[in-house]
DNA sequence: ACAAATTTTTAGTTTTGTCTAAATTTAAAT
DNA sequence: ATTTAAATTTAGACAAAACTAAAAATTTGT
């Protein structure tokens, strides 16, 4: 598998949501940042090598061997941004773009021994969970902040937007992985929050709050 | 850079021993297990590039700027090798082939924190040693095995051949990077010597003596 | 000095991944 | 049910990096 051939599976994997459904030329373009014509004639080789089901005209989705593919390169992708905050202090919003290039690397010991580094964790550094060896990983169940209904508390698991503007607005608001979040009450003018983020009362924004996953506790 | 342009610029820098030295485009051919022409080729764009001094049936070296180049994939190259060994478990002979694709990952920032993690280190599992971020580094005073006068010791501080085989060999006689050397005798007929290695006194064919670097201590 | 051998370059193809422009199929609107 | 619009594919071209075969330059041997 090629760099190239390997970030077309990925972003078919993501634009399906980990579900294995159909997805259309345009879109993977789109995510992909090239032309629909480039998509097709990749995704006919990649139907070829038996990767994807493709039918002309009517979109393509990931068979049995590509769907496994797929889980490797994001079980790597994940493992490596663990790594880049946990081991070389990077924030979260600077790991994307190395562990974009780092889960190229072909070596299964490598994968293997960085996992026992970093004593097997299970999610990365933006709450979305690294599948096993195996392919196996828990669908984290989560809810976006602007789903919750007033009273209910949970904890901020993860991030929908993982763009560095976002991360960075996070942080500068002290809002981080892992904080308890309660919803105390909710603008139905502009779909606005009130939060209260450990102990402090804070105003949040519709475009913030369904960018933001909790796991809801009570 | 292309990871392509990038092995091209090292295989000329090793090729000139770290010396400045006009390498024959053959030379590059077979480093690089390539064709000639492929090689002209590539010689060709570089030196538009500003990397390489090309003069056509003269051969090729590195401007100034190609050398800059070629030290920060050195320094890339065995700090990921230290990391591997240190960090991961690996062994020394097998620490080079995933270490020539990491490598190419572009991130400043990725390698100063390496270079943080690792505690700065000066050489890399195979002794050589590793670039400052500026480029310098100091040039080992060693000498091959081979060439130590009887009676003389010294460190193991190198190996000139760094493939999987001769590692393995020296793994299974017990002879590892630090140990201490010393000639008791020479056969003149065959260039074998009989060496002490850490209090065991053992015979050493030529081959293998003229593979291994020490650092000379009396 | 000159022919032979070696090295290096040039010319012409190939593969991979991309692009633009044009043609075709599918979906939407009257 | 046509016509119009949108999505998708095809055709043809290009740049990167490699190869083979042939031509040119350099080095070597006598
Ligand atoms: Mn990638
Ligand atoms: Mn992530
Ligand atoms: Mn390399
Ligand atoms: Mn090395």
């Amino acid at each position: 598998m090629t760099l190239s051939e390997e970030d077309y599976i990925k972003a078919i994997y993501h634009l399906g949501k980990g579900e294995n459904t159909t997805v259309s030329t345009n879109a993977v373009a789109e995510q992909m940042d090239t032309k629909p014509s480039s998509v097709t004639d990749m995704v006919k080789k990649l139907s070829e090598k038996g990767l994807l089901n493709y039918r002309p005209y009517k979109g393509v989705s990931l068979t049995e061997h590509g769907q496994k593919t797929a889980l490797t390169l994001v079980r790597k992708h994940r493992l490596w941004e663990v790594f880049l905050v946990e081991k070389l202090g990077f924030s979260w919003d600077e790991v994307h773009e190395v562990a974009e290039q780092l889960e190229h690397i072909k070596s299964e010991k490598l994968i293997d021994s960085l996992d026992k580094l970093l004593d097997y964790p299970e999610v990365d550094p933006h709450g979305d969970p690294i599948p096993s060896k195996k392919g196996e990983f828990k669908k984290a169940i989560k809810k976006l902040l602007s789903e919750v209904p007033i009273g209910k508390s949970g904890i901020c698991v993860g991030v929908k937007d993982s763009s560095a503007p976002f991360l960075k607005f996070l942080d500068k608001n002290n809002i981080a992985l892992g904080d308890s979040v309660k919803v105390l009450d909710k603008e139905e003018f502009d779909g606005s929050l009130h939060v209260r983020i450990s102990n402090k009362d804070i105003h949040i924004s519709q475009q913030i709050a369904s960018n933001l996953y909790l796991k809801i506790t009570e």
